[in-house]
RNA sequence: GCCGAGAUGGCGGAAUUGGUAGACGCACACGACUCAAAAUCGUGCGGAGCAAUCCAUGAGAGUUCGAUUCUCUCUCUCGGCACCA
């Protein structure tokens, strides 16, 4: 380890300190070092080679702890004894304390990892103590991408390098004495791990939560792989920095949207920083505002200014002024929606801008006069960047689109419309309404371009406090309402409320709730992830399905949950039909089957069949009279006469005209054996409150139908009046069928096995490394079984981690993902701590696939719906100099080293020591000295305890002391004050030093509050005085509130609000007691010069203050 | 640009219902032990001054008997978001 230079002849330790981080090299003492005169002196004299014999020979009898051997003894017996292997016990009250599973990398555990995990170990130690059954895990979250690349680059498989690095970690890990359970631990690359992460993909897809679909995503080009929104920082790959493109591509989506409102609602309910709380809330970014149709005319101005120009699907554009009303279904209306959250500036809107991919620009081509330099403008702007795009944010640019205008439905003005770039297609509805005079963005707009300015809401402080001046000229704040006709005077909270209504009542508008939030793309074109458990099936993506929906009496295809049904299927890429059947007010069956004949020709693939209400008689005899074969026939509704509820109808207000129709449509029974036939499964939706059927009655009629009855408490008809908005829970009868093609692998075929490839580059064509592996890829079709192709994207590396928690409660369960009694007792968590940056992502996709297997029953009710009890963090470790660590930059400190030196209990004191847990900071080699200095001091105090004697020795002060001690160390440890806590510690130390004696007992305590700190020597010195048992199963002390208060205080007297003297009196002394000994005191008689005192104000315990 | 956190000795930091600023640790200086070094122990350690004292918590103002703590203005640093309508 050291060698001396020949030239020098000094003993090498004089002139090398030890080895230090990442240089290599020794640092070298400069010799001309200004060191003390006499260490100058001396070391001229001395002598060459004299000297080691003489310092073994003389070197101080104080033997120092011997940290490797008590570190290898403590660990073997904790793991020996199982202490932190736990199981379920229904006597004790749990605690599950969680720190995040560590990456694998190949760089080892860096100094990061300890500070986080040393105070979770900190706080479950002491839970212990304090008597709680304590689950502390660890695994490995091994899936990624540095070791795949890695991977590409050496031609080894993941698979080796991951289990290697698990080594090392596991060994690093346990080098630092954390009570983990280890006989938990897991990795997400474990099969009978991924085939749960799998599985619970499976039920989001068959829950619709998950779904593919073409979508231009952010393609790397450097890691050649598709990102998350949330993995595109300014424009570049959050891991590699490499440029990011759009691309498209078929993917895999989670709709976590539907989530949104939850994951921000429920943060009500949990104990999370506030910043953290506010990241996940701006980052879902819920506003709420309206959405508004404008009617876009052409020109010259048409003849009908302001009347809603609508356009037939197919015609691309209407002749001049002409007013083409479009169909109510299926017609792509002439508006332009926009949504906004300041509904309440409408009369301000004086020109509008659409985003350059907005399709009303190709719709209203040959319309628009110079498109030319329309098609310009969108060509320059999608060559930006997103960088630039972001760059050039200062300038806005834009092009008026000639021809057309839009009408301002609230005062029927004509207004231009312009494309630019500063709109986004992605958010809102890609187009918004300009209000130049509240809006900082339109207002450099309108000024560029010279537009129409006016000013519609008026700043009320500026109004009350004239010379008070807005510092711009657009206010973008709440006021008062102006220029805005009968609106004039309403505050803004009252007008865009009142306007709101307005809009919906003339059905040019509505309230709308927007989300910054996007699905989640859940595809990686990568090898070393989770497979996607589907299967492609072109025998099956060509049979496609037919959803046929009849809606009830008075019913069309715009109410009730058909609109949102409809868009459910067409995600799924399924043919649905929702007809309007004649004659709705007044239907006659023979109308409506006739109306649903002419349809029949357009059914393609299996059929399934809705029939709601008095649909469900229509749905029975349309198959019936047919002989159609229907896959599935759901029936929302009585089909035959005996179960119709003729009483509950009159109840319900229906006359006996509306009764006639009821008998016309289920007068006549269908013949319900045919009919079982011909469909293959049947479903019946009841309710028990239902005015249209008795669901007893329903149960017998439906008799020889052989159905699936599903009764919903309030849901199976009708729910809250006419018209639920939607019915998720029918999702479920679609579950199993093709999403285009796609279908789930059978669950009792999972794990779907990532198979062994030997080449993982990715591909430029955007394709996984996993397409090449041809045998793995064709399977067959679990429905038809024909032959089929395997998903070859694979999950990215939030999948593993979003649930990893709760296998730790069942870890080796291979029939469900988590016993429920398990699962019951241990979750949700306690307490999680992690890293600041893991508070946005990790945290809302584990919050959201929380919520989901909640939802689903997964995890049982009593866990509650949200994962995580308490969420905090922990700063960063950086290197010295305050930088970030890195592996470029070299300055990556090891743990290993110094648990080397100094041990793990120096390592673990000084990770918690160095400064505020929360902030960043930097680590310092020479301030690891100072704790283990402490650590010395602590074991050389054992010289000074009187074992014999438990009687009072030592003074009353150092009792006092140990009591505020042990207080101030349990309150910091649970406000994650830890560096306070040792502080506390080193000070009571420093005073038990000065002592000639200890009593035992004082020094227990002290090791006992001191053991969750540095529990290798704490253990040691435990069983040295005598204990048998580990100190973990001694209990947390408790001070005595007597002690705690000393019997002398000092107190402080202020002159004139100076700082003057300070004198030492008893606890006991009473207030006029105190202000006498004050003025009695020669300092302040001196200060005082003879002067009346005009005021003393003495404050219980801290400062008596004068004022002459 | 917006949101959030922060700025205290040579360094990491402590102290807030407004009450003795600089705890604890590092570094440094001197001393003890040693032939010597390391380790250890002791003393000192914000600045100016021989001292009495004065000045000091990013800068400037204010409230108060008293402000690191509260209010206002400004500067800088860090973190998050970033044309989100």
């Amino acid at each position: 380890m050291f060698f001396t230079p020949a030239s020098s002849g000094f003993p090498a330790e004089v002139f090398f300190l030890p080895k230090r981080r990442g240089t290599g090299k020794m640092r070298i003492l400069d010799l001309s070092f200004p060191r003390s005169a006499s260490w100058r002196r001396e070391s001229r004299k001395t002598i060459p080679g004299s000297r080691v014999s003489a310092r073994d020979d003389k070197q101080k009898p104080m033997e120092k702890y011997n940290h490797k051997e008590i570190e290898k003894k403590w660990q073997k017996i904790w793991a020996d004894q199982k202490i932190f292997e736990v199981e379920v016990d229904e006597k004790k009250p749990k605690f599950y304390g969680l720190i995040e599973f560590p990456y694998p990398s190949g760089d080892g555990l860096h100094t990061g990892h300890p500070r986080s995990n040393t105070a979770m170990d900190i706080i479950c130690r002491k839970r212990k103590m304090e008597g709680f059954n304590v689950l502390y895990p660890i695994g490995f979250d091994s899936f990624g991408l540095p070791t795949e690349n890695y991977a590409i680059k050496m031609g080894v498989n993941p698979k080796i390098i991951t289990e290697k690095n698990i080594q090392i970690f596991t060994r690093q890990l346990k080098s630092l004495g954390f009570g983990f359970d280890w006989s938990r631990v897991f990795s997400t690359t474990d099969e009978d791990y991924y085939k749960w992460t799998q599985w619970i993909f499976l039920q989001m897809f068959k829950n619709g939560l998950a779904y593919k679909a073409k979508e231009a995503i952010n393609w790397c080009t450097s890691c050649k792989v598709g990102l998350a929104n949330e993995e595109v920082v300014n424009g570049k790959c959050e891991r590699c920095g490499g440029e990011v493109v759009q691309k498209e591509k078929e993917q895999w989506i989670l709709r976590i949207t539907k989530y949104a409102d939850r994951l921000i609602d429920d943060l009500g309910t949990v104990d999370y920083l506030e910043k953290i709380k506010t990241q996940q809330i701006n980052w879902i970014g819920r506003s709420e505002g309206a959405e508004v149709d404008f009617s876009i005319t052409t020109t010259p101005p048409s003849t009908a200014v302001g009347a809603p120009l609508l356009r037939k699907e197919g015609i691309s554009s209407p002749s001049e002024g002409e007013v083409v009303r479009s169909e109510r279904t299926g017609g792509v209306a002439d508006t332009l929606k926009v949504f906004t959250t300041r509904p309440d500036t409408l009369f301000g809107a004086t020109f509008m801008v659409v985003a350059p991919e907005h399709e009303i620009i190709s719709n209203f081509e040959s319309r628009i006069s110079n498109f030319g330099e329309v098609k310009k403008y969108i060509e320059e702007s999608k060559k930006k960047t997103d960088i630039e795009r972001t760059d050039l944010a200062k300038e806005k640019t834009g092009v008026e689109l000639k021809g057309i205008k839009a009408i301002n439905p609230v005062n029927n003005k004509e207004i231009p419309i312009f494309v630019a770039d500063y709109v986004l297609m992605g958010y809102g509805t890609g187009a918004i309404m300009a209000v130049p005079a509240h809006d900082t963005r339109d207002y450099e707009f309108a000024k560029k371009y010279g537009l129409e300015i006016v000013e519609v809401v008026k700043d009320i402080k500026a109004l009350k406090h004239e010379n008070i001046k807005t510092k711009e000229e657009c206010f973008i704040g709440d006021g008062v309402a102006i220029n805005s006709g009968e609106f004039d005077g309403l505050t803004t909270v009252e007008f865009k409320e009142k306007i709101t209504a307005w809009l919906e009542e003339k059905g040019i508008g509505k309230k709308t709730v927007n989300y910054k939030l996007h699905d989640w793309i859940f595809s990686r074109q990568r090898y070393w992830g989770e497979p996607i458990p589907m299967v492609y099936c072109e025998t099956c993506a060509k049979k496609k399905t037919t959803v046929l929906i009849i809606h009830g009496f008075g019913g069309h295809s715009q109410e009730n949950w058909f609109p949102w049904f409809k868009k459910e299927m067409e995600a799924r890429g399924i043919n649905i039909f929702i007809p309007d059947m004649p004659n709705t007010d007044s239907p006659k069956l023979e109308e409506w089957l006739e109306s649903l004949e002419k349809l029949k020709d357009k059914f393609a693939g299996d059929l399934m069949v809705i029939g709601h209400s008095l649909g469900a008689p229509a749905a029975c005899k349309f198959i019936e009279k047919n002989n159609l074969a229907v896959k599935k026939l759901i029936l929302v509704g009585p089909a035959g006469k005996n179960c119709l509820n003729l009483e509950g109808l009159r109840k319900a207000g229906f006359d006996e005209s509306d009764l006639e129709v009821a008998k016309d449509f289920c007068g006549e029974e269908p013949d319900w054996k045919i009919l079982n036939k011909l469909a293959e499964k049947k479903v019946v939706y009841l309710s028990e409150n239902d005015p249209f059927i008795i669901a007893s009655d329903a149960k017998k009629e439906y008799k020889a139908l052989n159905p699936e009855f599903i009764v919903f408490e309030n849901k199976g008809h009708f729910n809250e009046g006419y018209g639920i908005k939607e019915f998720p829970e029918i999702l479920k009868e679609f579950a199993e069928l093709e999403n285009n093609g796609w279908v789930p692998v059978p669950e009792n075929e999972l794990p779907v096995v990532l198979p062994e490839i030997e080449d993982f580059m990715p591909t430029d064509s955007g394709d996984s490394p996993l397409a090449k592996a041809t045998d793995w890829i064709n399977t067959k079709c679990p429905v038809c079984g024909g032959p089929a192709k395997r998903e070859t994207d694979v999950m990215p590396n939030w999948a593993g981690s979003n649930w990893y928690f709760i296998r730790y409660c069942d870890p080796k369960n291979n029939k469900m993902m988590v016993d429920p009694k398990k699962a019951k007792y241990w979750l949700p968590v306690d307490w999680y701590n992690g890293g600041m940056e893991h508070t946005t992502l990790h945290l809302l996709y584990s919050r959201f696939v929380w919520k989901f297997l909640y939802d689903i029953n997964a995890v049982p009710r009593e866990c509650g719906n949200e994962p995580y009890k308490k969420r905090t963090a922990h700063g960063m470790v950086l290197g010295e100099g305050g930088i970030k660590m890195s592996k470029s930059k070299g300055n990556v400190i090891n743990p290993d080293d110094y648990v080397q030196k100094f041990g793990a209990d120096t390592v673990r004191l000084y990770e918690m020591f160095m400064g505020p847990f929360d902030q960043q900071i930097p680590w310092d080699d020479k301030g690891v000295v100072g704790v283990y200095r402490f650590l010395n001091k602590v074991w050389d105090l054992q010289e000074k305890v009187n074992r014999n004697q438990k009687s009072e020795i030592g003074d009353k002060k150092l009792l006092t002391l140990l009591h505020q001690t042990i207080k101030k160390v349990g309150e910091d440890i649970e406000n994650m004050r830890f560096n306070t806590a040792i502080s506390a510690m080193m000070i009571l130390v420093n005073e038990m030093e000065k002592q000639p004696e200890l009593r035992v007992t004082d020094y227990e305590l002290l090791i006992t509050i001191l053991s969750p700190f540095a529990p290798h020597l704490s253990e040691e010195i435990w069983s040295q005085l005598g204990h048998k048992k580990s100190i973990l199963f001694e209990s947390w002390p408790e001070y005595d509130p007597k002690l705690i208060v000393a019997d002398e205080i000092e107190i402080g007297v202020q002159i004139n609000g100076k700082l003057r003297d300070a004198i030492a009196i008893s606890i006991k002394a009473s207030e006029d007691e105190i202000k006498s000994v004050v003025l009695a005191s020669p300092k302040v008689k001196k200060w005082l010069d003879g002067k009346e005192p005009k005021k003393i104000i003495y404050i219980k315990g801290k400062i008596v203050s004068i004022v002459v």
